[in-house]
RNA sequence: GGGCGAUUAGCUCAGCGGGGGAGCACCUGCCUUACAAGCAGGGGGUCGCAGGUUCAAAUCCUGCAUCGCCCA
């Protein structure tokens, strides 16, 4: 058989397409149902149709592309489900931009018209983010691919709408709600994001009608005074007692509003007289349900003062604000402003500043809904990763309430609900002809949409074809994990939760894991605006996509991670070494067959051994998604043991005689061959979750393979090659080793000079594994003339190593500079000392040997004998060293 | 105000009850026939602070400090 020889360099853009474009021909991405073979799903989080791909979406990803593969190769049928999410606001807002240029508005072109250029923009842009994905090595199964606005999807949540209705879960009312001045629409209190801010306490006095006193009243939001009904008073507040009841002018207005007392108010916060405007504040409202007050709204839907502001007509909130302030100052009304720090509610989509805003929306009773979603998780049906956040989810559940579904946009699910001229509401999936009640024709739909997150709830069980009985439903339900970030978890997660305990009456999928968030080397999250994200594709074009999805995987641990491109540049430097030591395998498997006899020395049972305990640690990480684990067992086996020593130690086996030589050479040679294909083979594979493409080149180029490494099984554990007394021997050879390179590069011998070397040791054991693998020792530091024995003779100049058990003496004739080999001595010994005397006053407690488990004593005093082993002839060749 | 997480080498992070580690950076020497994206050797840390538990604490508990996040 031939093999081509690699290139000495890894060049990833040689490969990924072309290997990416090879499985999907081959379609090893597809899931297909297969009753002997066990399930295992995964729903992409569908990213916004808007997006491109962001860190965040890379290490998800990544993520759940190492899962997927890796559950693939251990013989399950995997169905990793794509799609995007048809964003109701960003999408709007991205065309309503696209039409601004062209000097239109969505009113310009009305509704259907709009709607029509949102989907011909989602024909032409909509799959930036799944062609990234793709880039990213993703093993979708794209013929499964799934969009929250497709034909069947809306049906469903059509569905999903009409049964919550008639079970009583959806209501109509007249609430507070959060609005956004730019977006023009009511978001849910989830999509607010609240920023410490820093504002002013304005304190402004309100006139009493029947006298010249005046009450104060203290306001972070002057502006809305002008939509004030009322001032509240704790009742039990000594201060205003009197004051109940009586009647206050409100300065700007000149209304007449009363003094009122409740229990809401806070007699410590302000000056504890509270202005009540409910048409402007959730609490406000409520006390304003309490007392029977009238609801001012004094702003229009963009945030500018309605007819009810008076002479403030037309000017913006801020606007508002500074000219009521002047206003009041000239009056004299003003009796203190202080800086105050509060809280303001942001639009999480814009970052405008929301308004509470009096208005007609849908809600969702949640409470009824959230009790089995809380259930599910606390009897463990539903698992999250890292488990503290199970804590975080149950506090919002339990302090649930209503969500506001209803949104002022076009695109979107409009809600499937009807109105007649002659009152009556008509909640149903098809489009009705006309009122069941009068007969009439006329007949108005809703015109709100839905919240995307509503159908983002539906996801697991839609795109499995719901409400149909599909067999991939019957078959993918529940799926198995989902992947996340922390800050979707009330958004999404626990909606999820709850839409599929409702209408599938089992849970989405069994895990959740909470992946971490990526930020900034500072510390600080990435934002496109704030011009701290870092583009993956621009690190894939870098360092290449196995590069990439390594060192993300290889960082990702914490709750937070600090992205460290250093990390990506190690990342490459390992497929590097991978592709390199490959190369050498691959030139040294020429004439490899797999029948060839074999039989195992020490460094084979030992990296066989050592192998078999990585492949425990890795499967061990995977069980509990701890995937930076696995990333840096693999890297530290493969680089610092199978390279660095197994390697190094099979050239000898393969460069030497083994060729033409006697039989014993050859069968070393056929072994050496024969377990460099098997590390090399199943390390592939245990890499190729997170590396796919570059595990697939080399795979492709070993002898005697498949077709693909990505459909090979995943290897098993093969406890028989645990080996402790082996890798205990090799430990031997190791330490010897690095002795004796320190001490040549202490006197700066160059590799090339040969030294006569005597080994003088106590144990006969150990003295007859270094006899039989000695060859090892000699590759590795170039030394000759070895003697080994209890009684040989120390050379007459030499240097000396101590490991446990020998005393290796290097033969430096002319060579050693005594004040250097003392130096380096006195150093070995300092330590030797430190580390004995630690080991002697532990040793030296009566309640340590009394108390530790004897197992613990006993190594302690085994290290005991050993250091003062080591010290004794360390302080013995000082000694002759000073004659 | 409540909660969560972090604090270990110059930087980014592992380790989470019994001899402090990795990558990068740094120093020395090597283009040795897989790899200079490499090889060999080396320096560098009262493991945030203060208490406590324990025979034994980077590791468990309490408090504090600093940073970050979430909720109200």
């Amino acid at each position: 058989m031939t093999q081509k020889i690699l290139p000495k360099v890894y060049d990833p853009k040689d490969v990924e397409g072309k290997w990416y474009d090879f499985w999907l021909k081959k379609n090893y991405f597809r899931a297909d149902i297969d009753k002997a073979k066990e399930p295992f799903t995964i729903m992409i989080p569908p990213p916004n149709v808007t997006g491109s791909l962001h860190m965040g979406h890379a290490l998800n990803n990544t993520l759940q592309d190492v899962l997927i593969r890796k559950k693939r190769m251990e013989g399950k049928s995997v169905l990793w489900l794509p799609g995007t999410d048809h964003a109701g606001i960003a999408t709007q807002n991205v065309v309503g931009k696209q039409l601004a240029k062209e000097g239109l508005s969505k009113e310009d072109l009305g509704r259907d018209k709009f709607i029509e250029r949102v989907w011909e923009w989602k024909e032409k842009y909509g799959s930036t983010i799944i062609n990234q994905l793709k880039r990213l090595g993703c093993s979708c199964d794209w013929d499964r691919e799934r969009f929250t606005m497709d034909e069947n999807y809306s049906k469903a949540v059509k569905k999903v709408f009409v049964k919550l209705y008639e079970d009583g879960l959806i209501y109509k009312g007249n609430r507070i709600i959060n609005w956004c001045p730019r977006c023009l629409t009511a978001l849910s209190d989830i999509e607010v994001e609240h920023e410490d801010t820093e504002g002013h306490f304005w304190y402004i006095k309100y006139p009493f009608k029947d006298s010249d006193d005046y009450l104060t009243v203290a306001t972070t939001r002057p502006e809305t005074m002008l939509g004030d009904v009322a001032v509240a008073v704790n009742p039990n507040d000594p201060r205003y007692k009197d004051s109940v009841g009586k009647i206050l002018i409100l300065p700007g207005a000149g209304r007449e509003i009363p003094v009122i007392a409740d229990e809401a108010v806070d007699p410590e916060f302000g000056t504890g007289a509270l202005k009540v405007t409910p048409a402007h504040d959730p609490a406000d409202f409520e006390i304003g349900l309490r007392h029977d007050l009238p609801q001012v709204n004094v702003f229009t839907p963009d945030a500018k003062i309605n007819e009810n502001g008076g002479d403030y007509l037309g000017m913006d909130r801020y606007g508002c604000r500074k000219a009521i302030v002047m206003d009041l100052e000239e009056a004299c009304l003003i009796e203190k402003i202080e800086p105050h720090f509060h809280t303001v509610g942001h639009c999480y989509r814009c970052h405008t500043v929301i308004e509470p805003y009096l208005s007609e929306q849908w809600f969702v009773k949640m409470k009824p809904l959230a009790e089995s979603a809380i259930k599910v998780v606390k009897e463990g049906k539903i698992k999250i990763v890292p488990k503290r956040w199970e804590r975080v989810y149950f506090d919002w559940m339990d302090n649930i309430k209503d969500w506001c579904i209803s949104r002022q946009i076009w695109w979107g699910h409009q809600i499937p609900v009807w109105y007649c001229e002659c009152g009556e509401v008509i909640v149903t999936i098809d489009t009705p002809e006309k009122c069941n009640k009068c007969g009439s024709n006329t007949l108005e739909q809703e015109t709100d949409v839905l919240d995307t997150w509503f159908s983002s709830a539906l996801w697991p069980f839609v795109t499995l074809g719901w409400p149909d009985k599909t067999d991939d439903l019957s078959y993918f339900y529940p799926t198995s994990i989902l992947s996340t970030a922390r800050d979707i978890i009330y958004l999404w997660v626990a909606r999820m939760n709850m839409m599929g305990l409702k209408f599938m009456n089992d849970v989405p999928y069994h895990t959740v894991i909470i992946h971490p968030t990526v930020l900034t080397i500072e510390g600080k999250r990435m934002s496109k605006s704030l011009g701290t994200g870092i583009d993956p594709l621009e690190l894939i074009e870098k360092y290449g996509t196995d590069a990439t999805r390594f060192g993300l995987m290889y960082q990702a641990q914490a709750q937070d991670m600090r992205f460290s491109e250093e990390k990506l540049e190690m990342s490459r430097n390992f497929i590097n070494k991978i592709w390199n030591a490959s190369r050498f395998i691959l030139m040294n498997l020429q004439d490899y067959s797999p029948e060839a006899d074999f039989k195992y020395e020490l460094a084979d049972k030992w990296i066989l051994s050592r192998f078999t305990k990585l492949l425990k640690e890795v499967n061990e990480a995977f069980e509990v998604y701890n995937f930076s684990f696995s990333c840096k067992q693999i890297y530290e086996f493969f680089w610092s043991e199978f390279c660095d020593w197994y390697l190094e130690i099979c050239k000898d086996r393969l460069y030497g005689l083994g060729k033409e030589g006697d039989g014993e050479a050859i069968v070393r040679r056929q072994t050496a061959q024969h377990v460099l294909y098997f590390v090399i083979d199943n390390i592939l594979r245990i890499l190729h979750p997170f590396m796919p493409f570059s595990t697939e080149e080399i795979w492709q180029n070993l002898p005697d393979t498949g077709e693909s490494i990505m459909v090979e099984s995943w290897p098993k554990e093969n406890v028989s090659l645990v080996d402790e007394k082996s890798e205990e021997e090799f430990g031997l050879i190791r330490n010897i080793t690095v002795a004796i390179r320190s001490i040549r590069s202490t006197f700066s011998l160059p590799p090339s000079k040969q030294i006569e070397v005597v080994m003088k040791g106590s144990d006969e054991a150990k003295m007859l594994v270094l006899k039989n693998n000695l060859n090892y020792i000699s590759q590795l530091t170039n030394i000759s003339n070895v003697s080994i024995g209890q009684n040989v003779n120390k050379p007459a100049k030499s240097a000396i190593a101590v490991v446990p058990g020998f005393e290796i003496f290097l033969s430096l004739a002319g060579l050693i500079d005594i004040d250097t080999e003392k130096d380096r001595l006195l150093k070995k010994l300092a330590k030797l000392e430190k580390d004995l005397k630690n080991i002697q006053n532990k040793l030296s407690r009566g309640e340590f040997l009394s108390k530790a488990p004897a197992k613990v004593v006993e190594k302690e005093r085994a290290k005991e004998t050993e250091l003062v082993d080591e010290k004794d002839k360390v302080e013995f060749q000082l000694k002759q060293l000073s004659q």
